[in-house]
Formats: structure tokens, sequence, C-alpha cells
DNA sequence: ACCTGAACACCGTTCAAGT
DNA sequence: ACCTGAACACCGTTCAAGT
């Protein structure tokens, strides 16, 4: 009856067709993200790189914001471990720089990254360690807990605003145009525009991104968190 | 030959149809965000609301996101005025939290806010405004100029997380899976999460905001710009 | 019981062909 | 010169009907 029974099974499949389980569907999603960017990472695009429907998709994962959390706790598994050594000022923005560069090397995950609410095992690797840092520079848990919030946004949000300019075919224009308006602000309306236009758009993002770390580790360090009210 | 002549041109056309300049396509998307929400702010229906064809707005807008860039400028026209007593930190966390209360009610704006980059009118004040109030508290200039892009990315962060959550059906489940990842944290693999578990999810969204605008402007404040480069 | 073809209800953007 | 109908190339999600 099989007609095909010369030839080995496994020859006359796609060689690389994983199976349809959720592992193998965010396999196939992180693979075609690195292939062609996050955009053509959608439930028919990737259903059609599976060799199905899109509706099959849905019997492993509930939607495509489900599917790009997914995406993000296994990028989240390689970013680099942070060093041993060093005072725990440096390792933390190392540790928060390489997850910001992680983001950085895929537009459109960050901006995912934003909304979702990962849970993933990787997310809480990344959440225990920077909390070990903190803790370890004697921050007070109360501000560490809710600091590592405030940590991880500031780097997601800065990928995602950095991801979608080099993205944007009219990301130059839009630049201009906000140096226009700042260098063109008259100093009678605006004078503090007027008198800092230089300042307001100096620095490159790398020494922008590495100013905030230390402005939001000191901010941390700083400021107390509010007694809990019955929240207990 | 005309058979309507008895009838007067103004009442045979719809009422409120604008004109189609810039500004009728832009307030049209204003009123049409209130109506429905920011997700129906799209160019086909936007210029399914202005009797036209989709192909006719490209001719005054470039693409959807400066449509939105042009939205959000709009909106920041409303946010209330600083009130010109009190101290300054209370004034700025005042005028902040006007912001964001803005993007809070518009949720949708807050991401697009996230990724354009504004140089309208409305934009440039509200510039002003932050610049004058952390001059007031002699913050330093530098530390001013990029200090205002953090407040503004911070608030506008927040919001876009919150507004997404709100409108997604499966914010709850998401809420849940954390909750429960971090609950059930072990404490050997995961020290520092187990502790701090309950800290790590207390707090209301307003006075996690609140410690967030404290925590940033006591960074501003502490945090030196490296020298300029050869930048000026 | 499990899976999916086909449909529903949309998108942004371009460009040839009109007036 | 200015405007736009129609087309191109896609989307996410659902559900009835298959195996």
């Amino acid at each position: 009856m099989d007609v095909h029974s010369d030839i080995p099974r496994s020859r006359r499949e796609r060689p690389a067709k994983p199976a349809l389980t959720r592992e193998g569907i965010v396999a196939a999603a992180v693979e075609l993200m690195r292939a062609e960017g996050m955009q053509k990472v959608t439930m028919r695009r990737l259903a059609q790189e599976l060799d199905t429907g899109p509706a099959s998709l849905y019997v492993y994962v509930r939607n495509t914001a489900e599917l790009h959390a997914a995406i993000l706790d296994e990028l989240l598994g390689i970013i680099e471990p942070v060093p041993a050594e060093g005072d725990w000022r440096g390792r933390l923005e190392k540790l928060l720089t390489s997850y910001t560069a992680m983001l950085f090397e895929h537009p459109g995950l960050a901006q995912s990254a934003l909304v979702a609410r990962p849970s993933g095992k990787h997310y809480l690797n990344l959440i225990e360690t920077l909390l070990a840092l903190l803790a370890e520079g004697g921050v007070p848990s109360g501000q560490a807990a809710w600091g590592v919030d405030v940590l991880l946004q500031y780097a997601t949000a800065t990928a995602a605003e950095q991801a979608t300019r080099d993205l944007t075919v009219n990301a130059q224009d839009d630049w201009d145009a906000l140096t226009r308006a700042l260098h063109g602000a008259s100093d009678r309306t605006h004078p503090h525009i007027a008198t800092l236009a230089t300042e307001l758009l100096s620095g490159t993002p790398q020494v922008r991104l590495s100013w905030g770390f230390h402005l939001l580790i000191n901010g941390i360090l700083h400021t107390p968190v509010p007694p809990a009210r019955s929240n207990a």
C-alpha cells in the first residue's frame, strides 16, 4: 500500500520541520525572528513556516502576545551571565546593559517586552540576579523590590524607542524635525529650551543609557518606599 | 439641471464633514479616538469617517505613525497647566501625573507616544515647563536637559504598560501567572524572590508611579552628566 | 477528541489612471 | 497639478466541519 516504502520516511519530510508542540512552535518563532526580524513573526507566517494553517497554532498558543512573551523568555536565556568579581554597581550595570543590548539586536521584541507581563523561568532568573546585586549593595529590600521593575522598564523602553527608530525609514526626518524645533525655539516663549537646545540633544545613546542606569541606582538608594497600608 | 437647487447646499452634505486638510484630518482623528478608542484610528477607518478613500489621506499625512504623533501633540494641549504656587517638586509631580493621566485615558496612544519623536508645539511647551521647574529646583542644567527625557519616558512607558493591560482580555491571567511564579519560587534557587514576593507585587499603580517620580527626581539631582566630549 | 480549511473582518501603502 | 479607485500584500482570530 505504501508507495513510498523504498524511500526512508525521514527523507520524505522537510528536514527541519519541528513537531507541532508548544516548544516546537516557540523554537520556530525564534528561528524566524533571527532570520527575518520580529515583524515577520506573525501567526500566519509562522504557520506557513510549519506547513500548517494559522488556526493550528491556536491549539498551543493563546494569541500573538503570548507567542511574543514566549520568544522574549527564550531570548532572556542567552544574555551573558554577570561576572562574579567587581563592585556590585558595575556588575549591575553590565547585566542591565546586556539585557538592553539583547533587545537592541531584535528590534520589535522590545515593544512586546514593554507590554508583556513575562513570567517564564529566564525572567525569574533575571529578577533574582537583580535582587541579589541590589542586596549586595545594601539597598533596603522594599526599595530593591520596586526598583527592579523601574530598572527593567527603563532598559526596555529605551530599547523600544531606539529599535523603532532604526526600523522606520523616516527616523532621520523625525530627528531633524525635533532638532529644528529645539534649536528654533524662541528665547522669549521658550527660554529654557533656547538655552539648553544643545544639551537636550547631546550624548550618544550608550552614554545616555549608562547615565540613566546610574541615575536610577542613585534614586533607588535614596528613595524610601511608603509604608505598606493594609497590603500585607 | 440641478434637481436639488431648492435645498440649501449645506443641507445636502453630512453636517460634520470637516474639510480635507491636515487640520481637519487630525481633528477627525482625535474625535474618532475619543469616540471609539485609539485602536479604531486607522487610515482606512478615518478615511471612511471623512467620506473618502484611504489614499487621499496620504496627501496630508505621511503615514500612520505621523498621524498618531499629531494626535498626541493635540492631546498634550489639554493637560491642565501646572499651578503657580507650591514647591517645585510638588508641582513637577503634578504636571507629570497629569501627563500620565492623559495617556491613561487613551489606552493605545501611550504606545505610540513611546515610539513617536514628537516635535509639535504642545510638546515643546511641556519640555519648557519641565525645564523651568527643574531650574527652579536648582538642578544643574545638564542634568535637567537629560532628565526631562527620562521623566517623560518613565511616565509614557508606565501608561503604555498599564493601558495595554486594561485593554487585553487576558490581563488578569498574565497577572495571575506572574503572582504564582513569584510566590511559587523556590527559596533554594530563587532566595531573594522567595523572600520579597509580597514586596515585588505590592503597591497600587498610583503609589508606584508617585514613588517612581520621586526616585527619578532624586536621581537627577544626585547624578552629574559626564563631561561633553567634542560634542558641542 | 483533536485538528484545520475557509471565512470574517479587517490592516498600510502604492500607483496608474482619472479629472 | 491634484486626487483617488482599485489593487497588492498582508494581518488576527474564530468556528463549522472534517478525520
